[in-house]
DNA sequence: GGATAACTGCCTAAAACTGGGGATAAATAT
DNA sequence: ATATTTATCCCCAGTTTTAGGCAGTTATCC
């Protein structure tokens, strides 16, 4: 399972390690692509997988998910990790996300997030605070 | 049944001993996370698995959803205890919940709860001044 | 009060992250 | 077509962080 909050850096040659708790479950080879709230996403070969399928099978009646599916879609692209762990960060994506130095690689369950580090100080605290009644909402997923 | 409370240090190297009565029940790795009322909780793998689960297959579609998975499993990190009981409490965590040296462990039930001394001290006194009103309330969940 | 276990801090070893140099391949321009 | 530039990849070293082991001191139990 993939989860936890790691502050890393993208060097001057685009590259950014992955945390090491990370590696046995990812694999050689991960897809990286756009997310939503400005950050990247990375998913593993077989995450990605069932998440392509979907997005290949919405409905291109709706505008929407025309839109969604190409942003997320042509959006991606598969990276190998490097001897010590470490990807390459394409400069479309990089731009996308406002990626600088300081970056933050957030676990999700069964994929990343790649946030530039200011972005996500400010997107955390937010959150944080809208979250005062986590005990009301746990209640209502049933946890 | 993890219950009790113990007034335990974190030492130079942000490492702390869990009591040597929850060992047994806590198993080798633990999950460490965000709580409420500035506190952070500990859970034993299994617990914490069927929360993940769930958490881990919220719709990305809405914003308020996002969120709060993402606060949730992006603050949790799975944690090993040494030989000696100890776990590493990771930078985010020890800041989010204002730890210093002094800490102090609750045992509730199913969950652990690492409080900074001073702020349960300030937080059980007053908790314990209005146990009287709690107590009304309670009767409401058929205690 | 003695014996046992638990907690804390120090010390050493290993791993992880960051950064740089140089070689190969691709793209652009002359 | 060739030369120049840019981008990618592979290798390696330095620094910092993390992990494991050990022992002293304190607390607990009998």
């Amino acid at each position: 399972m993939l989860i936890g909050e790691f502050r890393h850096t993208i060097d001057t040659k685009k590259r950014l390690a992955l945390p090491a708790k990370f590696r046995k479950e990812l694999g050689e080879t991960v897809i990286i692509t756009r997310g939503l709230d400005n950050c990247l996403v990375i998913y593993p070969e077989k995450e990605w997988e069932t998440m392509s399928d979907k997005l290949g099978k919405l409905p291109m009646g709706q505008a929407e998910a025309r839109g969604f599916s190409r942003i997320m879609l042509a959006g991606a692209m598969a990276v190998g990790l490097d001897k010590l762990g470490r990807i390459l960060v394409p400069d479309y994506l990089k731009n996308f996300a406002n990626l600088t130095k300081n970056v933050v690689i957030c676990g999700l369950y069964n994929r990343l997030e790649i946030w530039d580090a200011d972005n996500w100080d400010i997107y955390r605290k937010k959150a944080e605070g809208e979250i005062g009644d986590m005990a009301g909402k746990l209640k209502e997923l049933g946890i």
